[in-house]
RNA sequence: GUCCGGAUGGUGUAGUGGCCCAUCAUGAAGGCCUGUCGAGCCUUCGACCCGGGUUCGAAUCCCGGUCCGGGCGCCA
């Protein structure tokens, strides 16, 4: 019973006469007395409806003319090479349903006419998408994630699932949910960490994993939620250098893959997408803080996390994409494979949007004795890490990855203000509902 | 967590002690209108976050609470 043969965007002005089935919500509803317009809405746009009291009749159009906006209708009807109507056709209807009618008032307006406030929006979430700019953001999002997977194909990487329920707080740093789970105490996830390092000593070679992640952190911020999407690779037989590599590409790509594939939704954002060039700058831990003392008089510390001013004033004043390499051990997880010749620093690196991160990654550390050590240096204790030391043991091939924040990476791709704009339902310090 | 700002019809807003039984837009209800393009015109409807206080008088000032926004912190 599919109540559609078209979508508003597939229909065009040569095809004049035919007969075709609209379904989806009623935008607007304009009415001249002896004729009306309805403007029905689908996920590709628009289409009138030309409503004529005379071809009608009395009853029939007035019914019509009182469908409330935004109440779900199918309309058959017959295309009309119309000039004189918005991209050049109209539909003569013959029939109309309403399969569903609107209350009124609506908790927002879907024509965008009105500002809403986020709050308000989120609150109202399945309203929210309706309007033309926050679902083509959704759709957007949804290309990048295609191009990614493709990208990973075709480089021979598998895709896999490791699980969000785990037994313990065992990366330390972040902190957890903790869940109950039958009569154990259990976690969600913070990252798939050492599962895919698990699977390279599986011999799985390269992997990657799209899926939740969750941080108990209370922050408070624009660019940071509780439930997120994070994109992670890993690779065996590489290095640090070779999975920038992957990673700056898969990020051109996706661009390159939105700007050739999403030409309406960024027409409907109103911009144009500028592919970032290739390769990406290189920059070190050490001279990105020369460069915030020199121009800004930053007081940092080596050896201190880039707080949010120095990596704001990095951004602006480099302007593009750039990898900061060669991080102080320190501040590194203890996965980190520090320099062989010089320990204090690290084959660490992060990817960085002018506005904030987007992705960090690292060569990890493969032997056996080393990790245990790390591990003891940051103040862990590697019995608690056994699930994950015993695959270290029996032949670790040496390896690199990284993890990706898919809604930061649509957030910067599109400009969007807040992170929330680029997750469908949210989950931050305050939000649950819906 | 902390600092700063805010909360007014369904939505977005104006209003810093009397000019406010509260502005404008959008919306809703009704009416006129056969080519609208965010249609136009007329009539009507609908709101000061909660509790206490100051004052002759509070949307406006003060105190407490709740909720929201922004910055910072936190973010292996």
């Amino acid at each position: 019973m599919i109540l559609r043969t078209h979508y508003s965007g597939q229909i065009s002005a040569d095809m004049d006469g035919k007969e075709v089935m609209l379904a989806g919500f009623a935008h607007e509803i304009r009415d001249l007395g002896g004729i009306a317009f309805l403007v029905l809405r689908d996920r590709e746009g628009m289409a009138q409806i030309t409503l004529v009291k005379k071809l009608l009749g009395k009853d029939v159009f007035k019914m019509a003319r009182s469908i409330s906006r935004e109440s779900v209708v199918m309309v058959r009807g017959n295309v009309k090479a119309e000039a004189k109507a918005p991209r050049g056709y109209e539909i003569l209807p013959t029939e109309i349903q309403v399969l569903s009618a609107a209350q009124v008032p609506l908790p927002l307006d879907p024509t965008e006419k009105v500002e809403c406030e986020l709050d308000t929006r989120l609150d109202s979430r399945f309203m929210d998408i309706r309007r033309p700019s926050v679902l083509a953001a959704f759709e957007i999002e949804s290309a990048v994630l295609c191009s990614l997977r493709d990208y990973f194909h075709k480089k021979g990487i598998v895709e896999v699932f490791t699980p969000k329920i785990v037994a313990a707080a065992t990366e330390g740093g972040t902190d957890l949910f903790p869940i109950s789970y039958f009569e154990k105490e259990a976690f969600l996830n913070q990252s798939p960490q050492l599962y895919k390092q698990m699977l390279m000593g599986a011999g799985m070679d390269r992997v990657y994993e799209i899926g939740p992640i969750f941080r108990a952190e209370e922050h408070d911020t624009r660019r940071h939620l509780n439930e997120a999407i994070s994109i992670d690779l890993e690779v065996s037989f590489a290095d640090d250098k070779d999975v920038m590599e992957i990673l700056e590409e898969a990020v051109a790509g996706a661009y390159s893959y939105v700007a050739d594939n999403c030409r309406r939704q960024l027409g409907v954002l109103n911009m144009e997408l500028e592919v970032p060039r290739l390769p990406f700058k290189r920059i070190t831990y050490t001279r990105a803080l020369e460069l915030a003392e020199e121009k800004a008089g930053a007081r940092m510390q080596w050896g201190d996390d880039l707080d949010t001013e120095t990596e704001r004033f990095l951004g602006e004043s480099i302007g593009e994409h750039y990898f900061l390499i060669d991080w102080p051990s320190s501040i590194k997880p203890y996965y980190t494979l520090p320099y062989e010749d010089k320990p204090e620093i690290c084959r660490g690196f992060d990817l960085m949007h002018p506005r904030m991160e987007l992705a960090s990654g690292a060569q990890r550390v493969h032997d056996y004795s080393l990790l245990v050590e790390r591990i003891k240096e940051k103040g862990l204790d590697p019995d608690g890490f056994e699930f994950y030391l015993r695959a270290f043991r029996y032949g670790m091939p040496p390896h690199a990855g990284w993890g990706l924040g898919l809604s930061r990476l649509v957030m910067t791709m599109l400009n969007l203000e807040n992170i929330r704009d680029a997750v469908i339902f949210p989950r931050d310090r305050r939000r649950l509902v819906p």
